[in-house]
DNA sequence: TCTGGGGTCCTAGGACCC
DNA sequence: TCTGGGGTCCTAGGACCC
């Protein structure tokens, strides 16, 4: 058996551990930037607002029930948070896969029924009393079927449900949209061979779901059927890129902004590039600029305005320097003058483990591949000191206009020892 | 008239997740 | 005026190898 934990409402539930006042009210935390919203309480929701909805659209309207509360997105109190939450289950369960900052799927070390609501009982009071956050949790066969357990569960007043042995009856209640791997693009060519629920996918004929979604649905399938198709994914594998990007809090329409953030979000990813011991082979640098109607697709629909380009290390490098170099060489090529930026980013790829095997150039002497010894002084650094207290000189000095807006953000008040609450 | 059989690697695009 | 930021996997097709 598998369960999932899963935090409900999870980054509300986050400002609500710092600030009890919000308890009962109708709160969302927005995006970075303060741009929309990203998580809701239950009475937020209440009122039919929806998720990704832009707080411009919000801030000055007026609901019957109570005024609204909005929170800018505090990244590291949710992450110390859901650290926390992960060590717990690593004390109580077999093993622990963290699937996303609120959830994570257990391997308990019990397997009856009974056992089973028992030791999730147990399991979410621990969390509540300890960390201060309300879980949902959910036992079945295999990951898709305690995705469906856990979403019952958050609805109970035990917050936790075992899946029945032969859940025929549940499985017909759930539209095939709301399985776990059925997106927004399946659901239509799953009408036409008219799958509506969780059971008629289970019970559709494995050609006819290949021919729909191909082997990644035929695994859904399986998982419904209660045989395990997706693995415990434990074991770090390494990621295949890395990515820094934002949108800025002002319009950005000069080069040395512009090459002042995409600066900032290259040495950002490089200390992630760091933490994992990799090196990077080359990156890519991109913008979005503004144009009209680019919005009009909603929420995840957005006009492709992105221009960029591809530049290669000289060699693969976790040197923050070494990058900032190499791509101050392609960036004339970008910067249009005139034009309006509203977002950067950059992406690392090729990364290989640093002092790892790799494959050499046979007319090139090869050099070692290791990992910076300056920048891992400069991380420590970083670390004992404050994230950003040695930085590059490109990353600039001055106003920073383009850096994001956070106009309600709480305080830090598990991390830093500045931002303590203070209790009367 | 009629023309093999087995691979690899790379990229773009589509689908999905939180 | 104003709308997030990360990722993953799979497939098809092209180019190439013998």
């Amino acid at each position: 058996m598998v369960g999932l934990v899963d935090g409900n409402n999870f980054f509300v539930s986050c400002e609500r551990v710092v600030n009890p006042k919000l308890n009962g009210r109708p709160v969302a935390v927005l995006s970075n930037n303060d741009g929309c919203c990203v998580a809701r309480s239950n009475e937020f929701k209440a009122l039919g607002i929806k998720m990704g909805t832009p707080y411009y659209q919000l801030k000055d309207r007026e609901f019957p029930k109570g005024d609204l509360v909005f929170c800018s997105s505090n990244y590291e109190l949710y992450g110390d948070l859901s650290r926390r939450i992960v060590s717990i289950l690593r004390d109580e369960a077999l093993d622990v896969e963290q699937y996303s900052i609120d959830e994570a799927f257990i391997w308990p070390p019990k397997r009856s029924p009974d056992d089973l609501f028992a030791y999730g009982r147990r399991l979410r009071a621990k969390i509540l009393q300890w960390v201060g956050i309300p879980c949902g949790i959910g036992f079945a066969p295999t990951k898709t079927l305690a995705k469906i357990a856990n979403h019952i569960g958050k609805k109970r007043p035990e917050g936790v449900f075992v899946l029945p042995d032969d859940p025929a009856e549940i499985l017909a209640s759930i539209p095939a949209d709301e399985v776990w791997g059925v997106g927004r693009r399946l659901p239509v060519k799953l009408r036409a061979e008219r799958i509506l629920s969780a059971k008629d996918l289970r019970d559709a004929p494995d050609d006819v779901i290949r021919s729909v979604g191909g082997v990644t649905l035929l695994r859904t399938a399986m998982e419904l059927r209660g045989k395990p198709c997706l693995m415990n994914e434990n074991g770090g594998a390494d990621p295949d890129s890395i990515t820094c990007s934002r949108s800025f809090g002002e319009q950005v329409t000069t080069k040395d902004a512009l090459m002042e953030s995409i600066a900032n979000f290259t040495a950002q990813a490089a200390t992630k590039l760091r933490r994992h011991g990799l090196l990077a082979s080359g990156c890519n640098v991109y913008a979005q600029v503004v144009t009209a109607g680019m919005f009009e697709g909603g929420f995840s629909g957005w006009a492709d305005n992105f221009h960029g380009y591809t530049v290669m290390f000289p060699q693969p490098t976790d040197a923050t320097n070494v990058m900032l170099r190499t791509i101050r060489e392609g960036f004339d090529a970008l910067f249009m003058p005139g034009a309006r930026y509203r977002k950067s980013g950059i992406m690392f790829f090729g990364l290989e483990k640093a002092g790892g095997a790799f494959q050499a150039d046979l007319f090139v002497p090869a050099e070692k591949r290791e990992a910076s010894p300056l920048y891992r002084t400069i991380d420590a650094l970083n670390a004992k000191l404050g994230r950003t207290k040695v930085f590059s000189a490109a990353e600039g000095i001055g106003k920073r206009s383009w850096k994001m807006r956070r106009a309600m953000l709480s305080p830090r008040a598990t991390t830093n020892w500045a931002e303590l609450l203070v209790v009367k």
